[in-house]
DNA sequence: AATATTTACGAAATCGGTTTCGTGTTAATA
DNA sequence: TATTAACACGAAACCGATTTCGTAAATATT
């Protein structure tokens, strides 16, 4: 790269001291107009633009965010990044995107990375393997060194630090409750293991439906994906159940299970209703097009940064965590029969 | 935040001084190893780690990756940014990702935020605003500063630099080939308008095939979508023309293509084929599935990233931009009739 | 004319490391 | 025993800015 020019070179060139270049540099009326102009002229002249590297050092801080997420190519995870990105902008702030690909030990080395110094606070998404193996001392170490720490969507209680979450349950209830109160007798569930927690709530919350409308759970109906099978052949043994629901976690299961009714004749929505979870653009453009329980990640993206830039610039000392709870609403499509 | 542990701590502790710290904690030869031990053990208690912003600012270098992107929410972004942080991580790099929401003045600020020392180099995809307005001083004055840059599939010829490309042209000659060589007589093509250049190179390639076949193009078959507006509306005109074959840039001007179908009792792949650009989400799980080119995006931002690593480190005077140039494949599925 | 007050600028410390060079002590060699 | 070499460590410069404090010269006040 080009040798760049500082603030010595111009003292240099104008026979002035760096002190002097500075001040004038940020119009300080200790300066004399006629040597301030001379300097800012020359500035300008050769483009100089102060280090920031030098400004975060003598500064102590960098303006910079952290963000660790599982997994990217996912719309929701998508939505997420563009509300912590115009969230940070909007205070002053770049975001540094790093992905722990679901691993527990990609996630505690990037952790370490970003917290020597690289950024101001972080923003996480819990990797599915770490929530797996409940090992989360990389993260309570950080709280530790009182590093501002913001948990979304994939959180867990053993970490104390604010949160933003989607009401997980609540958003459960509401899709099972959208299909029983439109005639649905068996709904099946596609969800995620338990360990999963998000799939976790959004299973209690479609139980606490059907207990309210004196259905027992049928085990059989629920069925868990392991992701490192095919998700398909995991959904089809529930068809033979003569189900005439489905509330699904996530777009993708949603998805399959919409081909196999079609391959099974299931006219949807009429033999049979579907819900799916993340507003996506499959949900969208399938045909017929899928309702799902829009999860609203650029709020939650936006929270959650506005969250952790408070905590930075706000050095209080009694400090008590925060848990900002997003709720999700029904988006209705053609998957599910009009409301009754 | 906590007050971190400095060298200059540990040298006080231990009544040495912070170059013998320094010394110690890299296993230098000059100390003596009852001082290296006594210190390595000290530091590793209060769990010293060096400060980033230090090392950057004396070694010149941040290790950091720069990253403009027109927008997220998009498969084909999203893995090339897998395709970044990957050969980011192998090389020591992390990336900082920004967006420039294809607006010009966006691109042109977090353009000047980043090359004030923020980051090694930069990677970027032209926003669609500053492709139609043809302004690129911002970019050639990075260029101008020898700031490491690449551009990948937006590019254009007036920025001297690196670049990643898909084979728009043979993309779109295949795609059309495809579809001709199938009995298809009057394919529509669903298109950006010209400006964007990826958008004019996969046209150049579906004329080519039909010159090719002895055809000529039919203007009446080539929609340019205005994204402002109803994309659905824009693409239903074309329909009207007796088409038996879509050839669309992206994956939503081909999902929408196949809903018009679907509305107009039109069988896929029978009575229209169709095929796509952008490998995502929505052509595998649309019904029919669809046909697509794939981009391969996560090779692009790999090769990319690798490019301008090679730049950042190695400091050859004698320069010569390079162009990698990516084929695409098509990847058949249920929306065309299988090769004859 | 003597003193007080501005004005305009520079020296030096600081942020947290690395690195070169110098030096006192001890051990090895002539 | 005198000289040399090896060893172990510290002082200080450096990266690029900011900022406090000190001060010489110019101007104002009594």
């Amino acid at each position: 790269m080009k040798q760049k020019i500082t603030i010595k070179t111009i003292a240099k060139e104008l026979g002035v001291s760096t002190s002097t270049v500075s001040k004038a540099l940020k119009d300080s009326h200790e300066i004399s107009s006629d040597t301030k102009e001379k300097i800012q002229a020359y500035a300008n002249l050769y483009n100089y633009k102060p280090n920031h590297l030098a400004l975060q050092l003598r500064n102590q801080k960098t303006k910079v965010i952290g963000v660790i997420l599982p997994k990217i190519v996912h719309h929701f995870f998508s939505t997420v990044i563009m509300g912590i990105e115009e969230g940070a902008n909007e205070k002053g702030y770049n975001i540094m995107v790093c992905f722990s690909n679901e691993s527990y030990k990609k996630e505690v080395e990037t952790l370490k990375v970003l917290s020597n110094g690289s950024v101001d606070g972080i923003i996480v998404s819990i990797a599915n393997e770490t929530l797996k193996n409940k090992d989360f001392k990389h993260f309570t170490d950080l709280v530790a060194e009182e590093i501002p720490l913001v948990l979304f969507d994939r959180v867990v209680d053993e970490i104390l630090c604010d949160k933003v979450v989607v009401d997980d349950v609540g958003a459960g209830y509401k899709a099972t409750k959208y299909l029983l109160d439109n005639g649905a007798k068996k709904i099946a569930l596609i969800t995620t293991p338990n360990h999963v927690n998000v799939g976790a709530l959004r299973r209690q919350g479609y139980e606490k439906a059907l207990i309210e409308n004196y259905m027992k759970t049928d085990p059989s109906l629920i069925v868990e994906i392991d992701e490192n099978q095919d998700i398909k052949d995991q959904i089809e043994k529930v068809f033979d159940k003569d189900i005439d629901g489905v509330f699904a976690v996530n777009e993708i299961y949603a998805a399959n299970s919409m081909k196999i009714a079609k391959e099974r004749g299931l006219n949807v929505p009429n033999d049979l209703s579907v819900i799916g979870f993340t507003d996506g653009l499959i949900s969208e453009y399938s045909s017929p097009t899928i309702t799902t329980m829009a999860q609203h990640g650029f709020t939650m993206g936006k929270q959650a940064v506005e969250l952790l830039i408070e905590k930075i610039e706000k050095e209080t000392e009694a400090y008590k965590p925060k848990k900002i709870v997003i709720s999700s609403d029904l988006k209705l499509r053609e998957s599910t029969k009009p409301s009754s």
